[in-house]
DNA sequence: CTGTTAGCGCATTCAA
DNA sequence: TTGAATGCGCTAACAG
């Protein structure tokens, strides 16, 4: 190895050598098919463009298209040919070294295990793969630093974009660090998308009609008589649960809890324990939702018969709980897809661009008229 | 090797040429040091070692440590704080070419939507950010030419290992043409890790004890005093479901149909209509497992009262399917976490190394005594 | 202990 | 069209 290198350096790029060099290397090869291995031991270029026998640009421009195109040269073909036959596979890291800019985009998200997340990678994946960019998918595990640090990692890595899949924060400290290294990273050409309102950033965004969703699950649930409405929500740091929230209006019992099934588990059965008068619950996400089932049959409470339960997002299992839950669905995996085509878009296309998601109420048998008592 | 020869042979005469393009090269330079803008945009490790007035290297000792390590000269201080200053954040492509591997890993899934694999990649990206390595993750909608793919560009990355979470397939065509892109792999210095085993392939592997967690199902439907039991089972061609299958024995009614909820509801829909006789169901994952729940009640069949239901892997939403699961508990995000750390070992540890995990039957509400007939 | 320098694999400008 | 040369940002010998 040590040799190779000294060697290659003795050699010193003579010109004329360059020349001689690729054919020989030629005919030797057809001598002796002894193997060059480069440090990785992958096949490059060089090797290709050796055994093509045409210079490493050519061989770039044919199996890159680099720069002009070289539609169907008789080179175009030995390149073609050579690069098959030794399974060359080009270098990513050296490609985007050289061009400045990788074809990799990131995803983050909060956690992997939410189906919610899982929905959205889901499509955002295909979507790139469509366009045959790989996914780096970081999970923040809800560390709000883990954000900034994995959105700094992907922009050293001269990431073509990043998919911010987690709500945004409304804490101001974070969100103002997190607005810088979105900044920083599109002021180096990258481009930032996000799923969900980020208001203090300029950034591509897939925003779903969280207000009206709230709205309709509100007005269902007071068209079947119920006054008494108590809400099971997440933590108000997350803007996804202000904008609920907000769209849910005022009157309700509100008890805060982990944006999680153990979360709506347990702040169902405290609300329910608080104000039994209660006769219907909706909890800020179906993960909670889920847990609000379980604390209803653990407090003997029949659902839909003595309380009604909503939902949001419509994840999968939604339709399997029992009973079947009523829900504010979202099209997760379409979110995911137009968010990741807006990473994807044409770099001159107008930059902070909004797609509005209409969302729509689901009702299924976790809902019925309040009991009159 | 040969080139380095031939390249050798033509210094010959082109040695000259080589000096002269070398001081014109270093002239140049030197006349022209303007400003030093590289193309990212980014900070770069040259502008630290400028601004700290070290050299490059020393730079790079102090915020690499590469090599020998620079525990606390003055210098190290200064470089320390040009760094901080300026913002520096090294550049991954550029690290992974030099060193001719990276510090990613690929994590390659079936399905993210899949709660089998959300959480394995959960404990494999817990695992993976201790030790500091990013996570590329990417999906092969269960498309095996998919898988080969990934791994050739994973390797074409230099990836420093690839984790292959989606059981194998029996098909020997699409197993042999893996197999062989897996000792590419490896061959280079790569490593590979299966959830699963992988009979054909000399990898570390992180596998279940299906075949024993087959039994105790089988076992414990039996003790209830079931005779008549049918199997909702998954592709025959993945692995993971023929060792469930042999696990469970022989004389049992087999239907097959795709590893997901729709396909256990399809067939479960179908051999309960066939073999109304049956009075219990085990279906190959919980996924199906979910269906085949739908499918009973449509049906009129009440769980447990009038069939017995078992599942394979726990998944979260088991505990809430209703009546609650019975099913084979697989410890999924323990073994990410321990597949991430095999991938992640010291490369001279012995290498094909395989853990066996155990697995338990989880007893709930979907199971009961036969009803005598 | 610190600086010099030759590449890692590729894209690309400039010549021919 | 095609090829030679240069550099992307960084690491790892190899001097000093």
């Amino acid at each position: 190895m040590d040799e190779q290198r000294s060697r290659g350096a003795g050699a010193a790029n003579g010109s004329a050598a360059g020349a001689t060099g690729a054919t020989a290397a030629a005919a030797a090869a057809g001598a002796a098919p002894a193997r060059i291995r480069p440090a990785t031991g992958a096949v490059t270029l060089k090797q290709v463009a050796a055994e093509a026998e045409v210079s490493l640009a050519t061989a770039s421009r044919v199996l890159h298209r680099s720069g002009g195109r070289e539609v169907r040269g008789p080179l175009a073909e030995r390149v073609q040919t050579a690069a098959e036959r030794l399974g060359y596979v080009s270098n990513p890291h050296a490609q985007a070294l050289a061009r400045a800019r990788s074809s990799t985009v990131g995803l983050i998200v909060h956690d992997v295990t939410d189906p919610y997340f899982a929905a959205i990678a889901t499509g955002a994946m295909h979507a790139a793969h469509a366009e045959g960019v790989m996914v780096m998918m970081a999970a923040t595990f809800r560390d709000p630093e883990l954000e900034i640090d994995y959105l700094s990692r992907l922009r050293a890595q001269g990431a073509r974009g990043v998919l911010l899949a987690g709500s945004g924060s409304t804490d101001a400290r974070v969100s103002g660090r997190l607005a810088e290294a979105i900044a920083a990273f599109t002021r180096e050409g990258g481009r930032v998308a996000a799923i969900g309102a980020r208001p203090d950033t300029h950034i591509d965004a897939v925003v779903p009609d969280n207000v009206a969703g709230a709205r309709q699950a509100r007005a269902h649930l007071e068209a079947l008589g119920h006054k008494r409405i108590g809400i099971i929500s997440g933590p108000e740091t997350l803007l996804t649960v202000s904008q609920r929230l907000a769209g849910l209006g005022d009157g309700l019992r509100i008890i805060a809890a982990d944006f999680t099934r153990e979360g709506g588990y347990q702040a169902a059965k405290k609300l329910l324990a608080a104000h039994p008068g209660l006769t219907a619950l909706i909890a800020l996400n179906d993960l909670m939702a889920a847990g609000v089932l379980a604390a209803a049959k653990d407090a003997g409470r029949k659902v839909p018969d003595d309380l009604s339960v909503i939902g949001f997002d419509d994840l999968p299992f939604a339709a399997d709980l029992s009973p079947a839950l009523t829900t504010v669905r979202l099209p997760l995996r379409h979110m995911g897809e137009r968010a990741m085509s807006l990473l994807l878009a044409d770099p001159d296309e107008p930059s902070p661009k909004t797609i509005d998601i209409p969302v729509d109420l689901v009702t299924r048998a976790s809902t019925a008229p309040a009991a009159r008592r």
